[in-house]
RNA sequence: GGCGGCAUAGCCAAGCGGUAAGGCGCGGGUCUGCAAAACCCUUAUCCCCGGUUCGAUUCCGGGUGUCGCCUCCA
């Protein structure tokens, strides 16, 4: 079974292979952290975070490298408006972003770098790329010389004279061509900067990628990846900037992620339907909400809407109930599973065939879907053998791990003292024949946010909604 | 104008040459003291028109619709 993935430099689903044996060396474009991170930033970070998974899975080794931009022109307008530096800002928010991607069961990266604690390799590298022609200063700022890279163009399928009609140059620049794109930025006054042998100024965006990808992963690494609007310009040039200097590819695959809308539309600022990860996990557990995302093919654009979510909550409830409930059965159970199973590891090779057919996360939860009412049914019997039951829930954690879905969830383990009481006041009700009693007190349990189920193998209770 | 994606049941979503996975929802049933959970049954010929083929949702051509990138953007 071989790993496929969709390469957006070939548009072709490619045979992955890593450049070193049993190791990945990816790079994510992370956040600029000047706010919040809204859903569309939390896509790329899930999605990203379950191939890596699949990859450890698989017994790879994972570099995960994320960056931080942690300044540029949007921090410094946040750093004016709120009287803040930015630094100040950018330490708020990536203290937001780890907070909230931490809740959807991201893993943490390798390294986060920033980019204003990589400003000696950034200036080096434009050094060099002015050194060899690629670039040039104008009055403080720095320039790409972009049509002097041959391949501009190739990673967006795009030529240079079609990108030609959308560029343009701002007032104050002094770019030779308007196809040309910053290196270096000089700084007004006021503004955080940087010395450089051209003056104070800060970098531009796409060069602390290009930098940083060279000190951590090294010249050529084997993924890439962002969201669909990165191919162009940022990867575009983030290709220019290291393979004119390198001589090699910079990346060998590059994945892009599909765009999240709000109820059919663009999500943006303008429209003002912009929904930020810190808020939408105060209305839904996070896990549902990286489940959600799971659910469509990484690269297909997802609607938001709180219809869909609703469908998700109940959809992952089933999967975390069947968990639960086998867990239930299991509570005095030490033993082990039959050892091998033809039937586990049927389910085993189904996943991995899907998440190889480049990270198909929604044919790998169909499987999760598939044990679950294998193990229902399973559970129907009051015969079944623990150690089978102790195979399904087995397999549904080693699985849902790998998609970073915890179906286990601690918080449902300790229940009040009176709250016992209760529910062992309504056993003796029903014992006794004392239905109306019995019932009476589930409905009061209900209302505090316990349910009771009642099974041949004794009460069984979770927390629900009221 | 250039480049690209998508169009599958009420909704979401896989499949991509041999008459359609999975989930949510609806309806019916079983189990239950009643519930809940669960199980069983039920819910589609895949946007339209051509073509290739023994055979197309799946390939090719042409439409229509829709979304996106080309400017900061995940």
């Amino acid at each position: 079974m071989t790993l496929k993935v969709y390469n957006t430099l070939t548009r072709k689903k490619e045979v992955f292979v890593p450049i070193e044996k049993g190791k990945v060396r990816m790079y994510v474009c992370g956040p600029t952290v000047y706010n919040y991170i809204h859903i569309g930033n939390a896509r790329p970070a899930v999605v990203f975070d379950t191939a890596r998974r699949y990859f450890e899975f698989r017994g790879y080794n994972v570099n995960y490298v994320s960056n931080f931009t942690d300044v540029d022109d949007r921090l410094i307008h946040a750093s004016q408006e709120r009287h803040q530096s930015v630094p100040e800002i950018a330490n708020q928010f990536i203290k937001a972003f780890l907070a909230d991607v931490g809740a959807l069961n991201v893993k943490k990266a390798t390294i986060n770098p920033r980019a204003t604690e990589t400003m000696p390799e950034i200036i080096a590298f434009i050094g060099k790329l002015i050194d060899t022609g690629f670039a040039y200063a104008a009055d403080g700022d720095v320039y790409y010389r972009t049509r002097k890279f041959k391949d501009y163009g190739k990673l967006s399928h795009q030529s240079v004279d079609d990108l030609k009609s959308g560029a343009r140059i701002e007032i104050g620049e002094n770019k030779e061509d308007p196809l040309d794109f910053a290196l270096w930025k000089a700084a007004k006054p006021g503004e955080i900067k940087w010395a450089s042998p051209w003056g104070e100024g800060r970098p531009g965006w796409h060069i602390e990628c290009s930098a940083m990808v060279e000190k951590y992963l090294g010249e050529t690494i084997d993924i890439h990846a962002g969201g669909t609007d990165l191919v162009f310009p940022h990867h575009e040039n983030e290709i220019a900037q290291s393979e004119a200097l390198h001589h090699c590819a910079m990346a060998h695959y590059w994945l892009h992620n599909g765009h999240i809308q709000i109820n059919n539309e663009k999500m943006s600022k303008s429209i003002g339907n912009v929904i930020l990860v810190h808020d939408l996990i105060k209305k839904y557990d996070p896990l549902v909400v990286r489940f959600f995302i799971l659910t469509v093919q990484y690269r297909h654009p997802i609607n938001f809407s709180d219809e869909l979510l609703n469908d998700a909550v109940q959809a992952f409830g089933r999967l975390k109930t069947v968990f639960y409930n086998l867990d239930h059965r299991l509570k005095d159970f030490a033993g082990q599973t039959d050892g091998f199973d033809e039937k586990m590891e049927s389910y085993r090779v189904r996943f991995i065939e899907a998440m190889d057919d480049d990270f198909n996360t929604a044919n790998a939860i169909s499987v999760l879907f598939d044990i679950a009412k294998d193990a229902n049914i399973a559970l129907q019997s009051a015969d079944t053998k623990p150690a089978l039951l102790f195979s399904y829930r087995q397999i549904l954690f080693e699985l849902s791990d790998v998609l970073g879905l915890k179906l286990e969830d601690q918080t449902e383990s300790i229940l009040d003292s009176d709250v016992e009481a209760m529910i062992e006041k309504r056993e003796a009700a029903r014992r006794d024949k004392q239905f109306a009693l019995a019932d009476v007190i589930r409905d009061q349990l209900k209302k505090a946010g316990i349910v009771l189920e009642d099974t041949p193998q004794g009460v069984r209770w979770k927390r629900g909604r009221e």
